[in-house]
DNA sequence: CTCAGTGCAAAGGATTTGCATGCCG
DNA sequence: CGGCATGCAAATCCTTTGCACTGAG
């Protein structure tokens, strides 16, 4: 919603990391990622490919792993059929999960700071403990939704 | 390793689940259940059918899922080319996951329990907040592990 | 004898890839 | 011009399903 950040740093700051790995920055890619960022929640690929229009699917899955490759978008596995996709954590703010094992949605929420704090601190300790070097830790809570019960 | 609960009592837990949902706990299943039980990680397919020997695959497809209706084994979806299988929680302890982006392994671990709580009652009033009811929570810790580094 | 369980082979379906064309730099 | 980006269609590959057979109860 009201994104702190103003759109055109958005742009510059995908265009570098394209540019990072050695790719452009298109009108597909920068439609992509503009659905994305105006997506409250992350999406299915038949989901953004109703709301970036004529796109063909091959070029949206190539373009998102462009994307990914750059550090721009991720992709969030589930249980479901579709993989999603979201901007990446570092483009937005960090958050979790809630995902419905009903009917596969996913929604976006936070913890608050303190209980962040503690979680890393306990990872930062496993990861050391296990010769682990730690890219980013991953909280979901799978249930069922409001519509769902 | 060093199972708390004694193997037969596995077993009749197991039998008790798949009866309640109608279903006979065969050879196969208990030889499935096994290799879960005995591994110190969610295994892949692939990695069932090695240790598994002489099961179809899509026998082994089909009881995992039944196993899975059950409530007796539970899978994981990576971002692999293959979902991962392990005993469901309540059969084990609660733990989380190391996985690796590089070769796609998966390690358990286990945060302390004060660390735990903290996060419980944190997902609880979100989940309570957003109407949702919860039923587990998913924390992975992912980055490279010690080989792929 | 009956019916769930099993194996084999074929189907399904999300994702990837080959190839010819279009377009930016 | 050269090479990346794109669209279409075909290929991949994990997973599921159809069907006939076997075995437990």
């Amino acid at each position: 919603m009201s994104d702190p950040r103003p759109g055109g740093d958005l742009n510059s700051i995908v265009t570098r990391r394209l540019r990072h790995v050695g790719q452009r920055f298109t009108s597909q890619r920068q439609e992509l990622v503009d659905v994305l960022a105006a997506a409250p929640s992350p999406l299915t690929l038949p989901q953004l490919l109703e709301r970036a229009a004529g796109l063909a699917q091959s070029s949206a899955y190539r373009n998102l792993a462009v994307l990914e490759r750059a550090g721009v978008a991720h992709r969030i596995v589930t249980t479901g059929d579709h993989a999603c996709w979201e901007l990446a954590e570092d483009l937005t703010e960090h958050h979790h999960h809630l995902i419905c094992s009903g009917c596969g949605d996913v929604t976006d929420f936070t913890v608050p700071n303190e209980v962040e704090h503690h979680l890393d601190a306990a990872l930062a300790e496993v990861a050391t403990g296990a010769g682990f070097s730690a890219l980013h830790h991953r909280l979901d809570l799978v249930g069922l939704c409001a519509r769902c019960q």
